[in-house]
RNA sequence: GCCCGAGUGGCGGAAUUGGUAUACGCGUUCGACUUAAAAUCGAAUGGUGAAAACCAUAUGGGUUCAAGUCCCAUCUCGGGCACCA
């Protein structure tokens, strides 16, 4: 070979990987492991793209790091293949999802595939195989044992383009999380997951996560714990008392009227005769806004009840007003309102000209009970889709639900001819009429009886809130998850993504708690720590997309001649991880050189036969070891720059390349590789030695009233005789005229070897 | 409105504990090689200035021998939450 030529080296490389399969996990329990994992991609049609690049290669540059440092490294890989994509493509064209997904599955292992990764192949999982969703269907049967999964009808986000419903998390802005289109609230009997019942330790574990704080902001803003307090307000009508809750029960006295939601579920009992028809006219109005006029108009509206309370504090007989500016999701749905404290409630009063008087204050727990709330609400779990888990229920003559014993499990996906959900909002599970009927004991009535199966599927986040423990034996047909590899593996040690900062990460926290507490799990934080990094635009800074044609696909940039290595190492190299980042074609090349002159280095130089480097070489191990451990990839990238600038200068010696293939090696596996192979090297990652790392001679920065005005070079050994040095110092010919007038003091700084003159 | 971040050359960015501001890369300019171009190699590159020097890390103050880094105020951008009582 005369030149580097990326295409044929990765290609040589990854035919090796595949036959010798460098990268599976040791089954070696004792020894030191380390588990990582990206948040596993949907397969689209369109392949990879960039940003999973940016993502796996984060995950692949740590795999291979800590392999290379001996650890028992286990990195596995799958898809998360649920979801609305493949079953619209279904509706569309009449093709399964079952084949678009293992079509688009084959094309993303292929591609992964090209782009080296140190993935452990043997533990692919995917889940929509019957296999896997098997075991999903296993989880929320545990749920469900313990009442944490549960059914309740109650006003839900319904998207009517996707028809189906969707959980809060996945309603963002007023708008459908997949389509975009507004939401609207339906009242639907929906299946649940108990989450806020772990919302306290959800809450409190997050300060010890080492994950970005930015993420446990977030996490700790949706849980949203207010303390405050439940009183209880009489009804002067004798109808049942309003229970309100509050964050400040001390300014009761001040509390001039009552307000409850438009969906307040006593209200009738509030009405008289003269209001009821406007009440229930406001009440249906408010209903039908959606959540977008809802938060744009913050006017507030509202109609008076007709009824009174009686403020427990003063006495006094006081309003009680219905408007929806109060959420009837949170706290009872109803509020004391004290217009001289709170904002919303002195907007309201002067609307409505209401009383406001001034409040004294009073013990907290004085006039109610002291009571915790969640801004956080359970997570709704039931999609009227076909593509998803179905969920593993069903329903006797009566309507009740039965679980689906847990030997009859998987409860299959059915397959139809037309996916298109029917008009009565249920999914196209419905139309598999024989699959529908099952029989199962009915203990009620002490017989088989035939029942008809639940037709939703579950939340695709349901699926990828286990993932990551069946990573650790993906193949068990007799359990989720082997307690055994759990114990060896887990919790993962590095887990990278760049999204579902409220919605996956806080799932998966939650079902970890629950499996803790079940006995399935020895540990109640599946992360230790989470790297979410930043996505990559399009060169004009703005979101790469297919309608705006500015998407730059990876592919394409391996194909064009760069190569894999040349694709990883610039995008480890194109920024902090963590921060968004435009794509540079041009520095695309820049990259490409730097491989290029390591190629050249080891293949077509010859080697030196002085070692003039040695500082260097240490110095270069230390930075890109400690920039790894610090995730700091970019400079890690540039320090192995500086390092190759060096030896081109002054040669290399062969100490020198192996050093530089070792480091290189996380970041462009397969050239490294070739170079490791050439000079007859394992890859084992290189210490420094500290009595490398300073040379014999010092340079001391010399500053006059803190401006640099010279540099001198002395014998190393003189460092620590600061007399000695100031002497030297004075007497540099560049100092000398700064020094005439008599010096007030001089500040010696060994470590940072500056010194400082005033005068 | 509230809560976080961030602001450094022509551009992406570096500066890890308050200690040489602008590492590394891109771009640009010049040179070598070449019939020529590409590739490659070498040199220069914050601004003003002939030079000495002076001025530069969003803006204005402050602390310090020394500030991109710490403190106060202001501006701009990004993100999160947003009638959560």
């Amino acid at each position: 070979m005369e030149r580097y030529e990326p295409l044929k080296i990765e290609q040589k490389w990854q035919q090796i990987w595949e036959k010798t399969s460098p990268f599976k996990a040791k089954e070696a329990p004792g020894t030191p492991k380390v588990m990582l994992a990206e948040m596993f991609p949907y397969p689209s049609g369109a392949g990879l793209h960039v940003g999973h690049v940016r993502n796996f290669t984060i995950v692949d540059v740590l795999a291979r790091f800590h392999a290379q440092q001996g650890l028992n490294v286990l990195r596995p890989f799958g898809y998360d293949t649920f979801g609305l994509p493949a079953e619209n493509y279904a509706i569309k064209t009449g093709t399964a999802p079952q084949k678009v997904t293992k079509i688009n599955i084959d094309n993303f292992r292929k591609q992964a595939k090209r782009l080296g990764f140190a993935i452990d192949w043997s533990r692919e999982i995917n889940t929509s195989d019957p296999e896997y969703y098997r075991w999903t269907q296993w989880c929320f049967l545990q749920l469900y044992k313990k009442g944490l999964a549960y059914q309740k009808e109650s006003y839900q986000w319904w998207c009517p383009v996707d028809q189906t419903v969707l959980a809060n998390e996945q309603v963002e802005n007023g708008k459908c999380w997949r389509c975009g289109h507004e939401v609207e609230k339906k009242k639907m009997k929906q299946w649940f997951f108990k989450i806020t019942e772990y919302a306290d330790e959800l809450l409190d574990e997050i300060d010890h996560l080492e994950w970005p704080d930015k993420i446990k902001t977030m996490q700790k803003n949706w849980i949203g714990r207010s303390v405050g307090a439940e009183i209880d307000f009489a009804v002067e009508s004798g109808a049942p008392h309003i229970t309100v809750f509050t964050t400040r029960p001390d300014t009761i006295y001040g509390a001039t009227f009552l307000v409850v939601a438009p969906e307040y579920g006593q209200l009738e009992s509030l009405l008289t005769d003269d209001t009821r028809e406007k009440v229930l006219a406001y009440k249906a109005a408010a209903l039908k806004k959606s959540e977008i006029e809802r938060q744009e108009n913050k006017e507030k509206t509202g109609v008076f009840t007709g009824s009174y309370a009686i403020n427990p504090a003063t006495k006094a007989k006081i309003p009680i007003w219905v408007a929806d500016y109060v959420l009837a999701g949170y706290g009872t749905g109803a509020i004391m309102a004290v217009p001289a404290m709170d904002d919303r409630d002195h907007e309201f009063a002067e609307k409505f000209d209401l009383p406001i008087v001034e409040t004294e204050l009073c013990d907290r727990d004085k006039f109610g009970t002291l009571k915790t709330t969640y801004r956080m609400r359970d997570w709704l779990i039931s999609r009227q889709r076909y593509w998803g888990c179905p969920i593993p229920i069903a329903y006797d003559s009566e309507g009740n639900p039965h679980p689906i014993p847990e030997d009859q499990l998987p409860v299959l996906i059915p397959e139809v001819d037309d996916y298109q959900p029917d008009n009565t909002g249920r999914s196209a599970l419905a139309k598999a009429t024989d699959w529908l009927k099952v029989n199962i004991y009915n203990e009620a009535i002490g017989q088989v009886e035939e029942m008809t199966r639940e037709t939703d599927t579950l939340d695709g986040y349901a699926c990828s809130s286990w993932y990551l423990w069946r990573y650790a034996s993906p193949h068990d047909n007799t359990a989720a998850w082997s307690q055994e590899a759990i114990k060896y593996w887990e919790p993962v040690d590095y887990y990278c993504g760049a999204d579902h900062a409220v919605a996956h990460l806080l799932y998966i926290r939650f079902w970890c708690k629950f499996f803790a507490d079940e006995g399935y799990l020895p540990f109640r934080e599946p992360i230790k720590r989470l790297l979410y990094n930043g996505y990559i635009n399009a060169p004009d800074g703005k979101k790469m997309s297919k309608s705006k044609g500015n998407v730059i696909d990876p592919l394409d940039v391996i194909n064009d001649g760069y190569g894999a290595d040349t694709l990883r190492t610039y995008e480890m190299f194109i920024g902090p991880y963590d921060q968004d980042a435009a794509w540079d074609t041009r520095s695309v090349g820049g990259v490409y050189r730097f491989l290029n002159r390591c190629w050249t280095l080891c293949f077509a130089t010859p080697v030196s036969d002085t070692d003039h480097t040695v500082t260097t070489r240490h110095r270069t191990i230390k930075k890109v070891t400690e920039d790894i451990h610090r995730y700091n990839f970019n400079t890690a990238v540039a320090a192995l720059m500086e390092y190759v600038n060096e030896l081109y200068k002054v040669g290399a010696i062969t100490e020198d390349l192996i050093v530089l293939a070792k480091l290189l090696k996380p970041f462009a596996p397969h050239l490294a590789s070739e170079m490791l192979e050439k000079l007859s090297s394992d890859d084992e990652w290189p210490k420094w030695e500290d009595q490398y790392l300073t040379s014999d001679t010092a340079e001391i920065i010399i500053q006059v009233n803190g401006k640099l005005r010279s540099k001198i070079t002395i014998d190393a050994s003189n460092l620590a005789d600061e007399e000695k040095v100031v002497a030297i110092a004075l007497a540099d010919d560049k100092i000398k005229k700064y020094t005439e007038p008599g010096i007030k003091k001089t500040i010696f700084v060994p470590k940072a070897k500056i010194l400082n003159i005033v005068v």
